[in-house]
DNA sequence: CTGTTAGCGCTTTCAG
DNA sequence: CTGAAAGCGCTAACAG
C-alpha cells in the first residue's frame, strides 16, 4: 500500500544490531563502543562510528533504561513554570545535571497538593534516578511512594528537620521575622503586607505580622492578591490598602518583588513618595529589583547556589557518597532605596 | 550484610507479576486491568486494585514504552526557561498534552544552534512521541534526525512555508514593518531600536529599521543589549542611546517588553516624558505591560492560542487526523499610552 | 473474560 | 578484545 513517507521512515528506526551488521560486529560490541569505548579496539571503534554516521543511529534510551535500571532522568516538580523565582534555579539545576549525563523531566504542579500527588506518581512511573520537589509539605501517599522508589529526593525552597531525604532551602518564618525587625529598626511604627496565595508567602506574612505587632503594638493589615504575584496584582493590592484602610504612612512587606514593583508604581501614580511616605520591601531579589526606581529593598536567597547544591547533593548521593541531608541557605535583606 | 534501608527498598520494586500473584491472576491481566479495564471482570478488577493499593505498585512506564513503542512523552525545546514569553506558552502546551495522557520533557537550548543539536539527539533517544522546537532554523543534521524519527514535529514562534512538519507562529519581519508604519503614522520622524541578542529580535529590528528609514529618510540607531532582554539591559541601552547619539526625540522600538520597561524607567529618571518626548514600543505583551506607568504600547501575539494550537496539532497528528501544517497566528499592535 | 507466547532494544554477566 | 545468553517489565496478538 502506498503510504508515502510513513512506511519508509517509521520502520526505519536503526538499532544497534543494524549498526553492528554494517560494521561487521555484533550488537554487544556496538553497545560497548558507546558506553565503554576503551574496551573496544581502535579499529572496530572507527568502523562502528562510520556505521553510526551512515545510518543516523540514535540509541534507544528506553531500552537502555529498562536493561540497566538507570534512566539517567531526574524528575523535577515546581509550582509554576512562569515564575522566575523557580525557573531560575531550575536552569542551574538542569544545567549541572546535564553536564553529568542526566536529563531533567520538569513539570509544573500548581500550588495544590492533589495535583502534586498525581504528578509524583506519573513521574515515578518513568523510573527517574532522582527527584526534586519544591516545598516540604507532601501527602502521606506521596512520601510513601517516594520512599518506596528508593531514589534520592531533594526538597527545596523551604526547610525542615525531617526531610524525605535531602533538603536545601531556608526558613520562611525567619525571613518574615527579620523583615519585621528591619523595618522597626528603621523607625517604622506602621506596616502592612501584600501577599499572594501561596503557602510559603503566607507563612512569611504571618511571621512578619506577628513580630511587627509585638514590636510596634500596631496591627498589620494585609491585602491578599488572591492568586499569583504580579505587577498588576501588586498595584491592585496597594490601591486596596489605601482605599480601604487608614494606612497612609509606614512600610509594606510584599510577598514578591513583582507585587512590590506594582505597589511602587501605584504609589507613585497616586503621588506618594517611596520610601518617604511609604516604604516597600519585596521578596526574592529578582534581577529587576536593582533596576527599578527607587531600587527595591528585598530579601535575597541565593538561588544559584540552591540550584547547584540541590544538583550536587543528588549527584553525590547517586554516586554513593555521604552527604549532608539538610542545608539551610539562609537569606539576606538587601537594603536599597525603597525601604 | 546490614545495609539498612537500602537492600530492603531498592529491591522491593513491585511489578505487575507481584500484583497479579497477590490478586490471583497473571501479569497480563494486571496489565489489562490498567489499560483496558472494560475487558476485565468487575471482581478481578477489584482484587487487582486492592493488590495495587497493598503493594504501592507504580507501573513501569519504561518497560511499557519499550514494548508498545509509545512513550507518551513529548519533547519540548525552548531557548530559555526564565523567559516568560516562552514558558507561558509551554505551560499551556504541557497542560493540554497532560490532559491527553502525555508528559512533556522540557529543556532549555540557549540561543545557539550547537547545543540545540545535542539536545535534539538526547531527546530523541528517549523516543518521544512528538517534539516541539522553538524557531525554524535548525541544522541539517537535526532536520535529518527529526525526519528519521518519524514523529510529529511542531516548530513554533516563527513561520515558514517549509516546516519540518508543522509550524505555528507568526512573521517577525512583518511585525517590524508594522511597528515602523504605526510609528510613522503617529507622526514620528525619528526612531531608534533597543535589541537583544537573539536572531528573531534582530530580524524584527532590521525589518523595522529598513522600513522606517524608507518612510522617514532618517537613519535608525540601534542599541544592542548584547544578551538577554531585561529591565536592567533596557535601562542601560536607553542610557547609551541618549549619551552616545543625538537621539532626543522620537520613538524607540524595543525587542522585548522588559527592555521597554527599562527604557521607560531610565527616561523618567532622566526627566524625559513618555511618550511626549520619547515614545516607547515593546514586544510580547507580557502581563505587566498594561500595568506599568505609562501603560506600554506593544506587539501582542496570542501565546495561549499558540500553546493550544501547537498541542492540538500534535494530538491530532498523533491520532492520524489530517491537519493544517502551517498556522500564521499574526500579531496585533496594542496601542496604550507609551506610544 | 483470562492466559500463553513472543518479543521491544538494550545491558550484564560469563566465556572464549 | 569480542561474542553468546539471559533477562529488564511490560504490551500485543492469539488462543481458549
Amino acid at each position: 500500500m502506498a503510504d508515502g513517507i510513513f512506511n519508509k521512515k517509521v520502520t526505519s528506526r536503526v538499532t544497534m544490531a543494524d549498526v553492528g551488521r554494517l560494521a561487521g560486529v555484533t550488537q554487544v560490541t556496538v553497545s560497548r563502543a558507546l558506553s565503554h569505548p576503551d574496551k573496544v579496539s581502535k579499529d572496530t571503534l572507527r568502523r562502528i562510528q562510520d556505521a553510526i554516521d551512515a545510518t543516523g543511529f540514535v540509541p534507544n534510551a528506553v531500552a537502555g533504561a529498562l536493561a540497566s535500571k538507570r534512566s539517567n532522568l531526574v524528575s523535577a516538580l515546581i509550582p509554576s513554570l512562569t515564575n522566575v523565582v523557580y525557573t531560575s534555579f531550575m536552569a542551574t539545576f538542569s544545567d549541572h545535571l546535564r553536564q553529568n549525563g542526566y536529563q531533567v523531566l520538569l513539570s509544573e504542579t500548581g500550588f495544590n497538593t492533589a495535583s502534586e500527588d498525581a504528578l509524583i506518581a506519573t513521574h515515578l512511573s518513568r523510573r527517574p534516578d532522582a527527584m526534586l520537589l519544591t516545598g516540604i509539605h507532601h501527602s502521606d501517599k506521596a512520601r510513601k511512594q517516594l520512599q518506596g522508589a528508593g531514589i534520592p529526593v531533594v526538597e527545596i525552597w523551604d526547610i525542615t528537620d525531617e526531610p524525605i531525604d535531602i533538603c536545601v532551602g531556608f526558613n520562611h518564618s525567619a525571613a518574615g521575622h527579620a523583615v519585621a525587625e528591619y523595618l522597626k529598626a528603621k523607625g517604622h511604627a506602621f506596616a502592612a503586607t501584600i501577599t499572594a496565595d501561596d503557602e510559603r508567602a503566607l507563612r512569611r506574612q504571618s511571621a512578619f505580622a506577628e513580630r511587627f505587632t509585638v514590636l510596634s503594638q500596631n496591627a498589620v493589615p494585609d491585602a491578599n492578591t488572591g492568586g499569583t504575584a504580579s505587577i498588576g496584582a501588586g498595584r491592585a493590592a496597594m490601591a486596596h490598602l489605601i482605599d480601604h484602610s487608614d494606612f497612609r504612612k509606614g512600610a509594606v512587606f510584599c510577598s514578591s518583588d513583582l507585587s512590590a514593583h506594582g505597589a511602587i508604581i501605584e504609589l507613585r501614580a497616586r503621588g506618594f513618595r517611596v520610601p518617604q511616605d511609604i516604604a516597600i520591601v519585596g521578596f526574592g531579589d529578582q534581577d529587576f529589583a536593582r533596576d527599578i526606581d527607587p531600587a527595591l529593598t528585598t530579601v535575597a536567597v541565593d538561588r544559584l547556589r540552591l540550584g547547584h547544591l540541590a544538583a550536587s547533593s543528588v549527584l553525590d548521593k547517586l554516586m554513593g557518597q555521604p552527604i549532608k541531608s539538610v542545608h539551610d541557605l539562609g537569606f539576606k535583606i538587601l537594603t536599597r532605596l525603597s525601604a
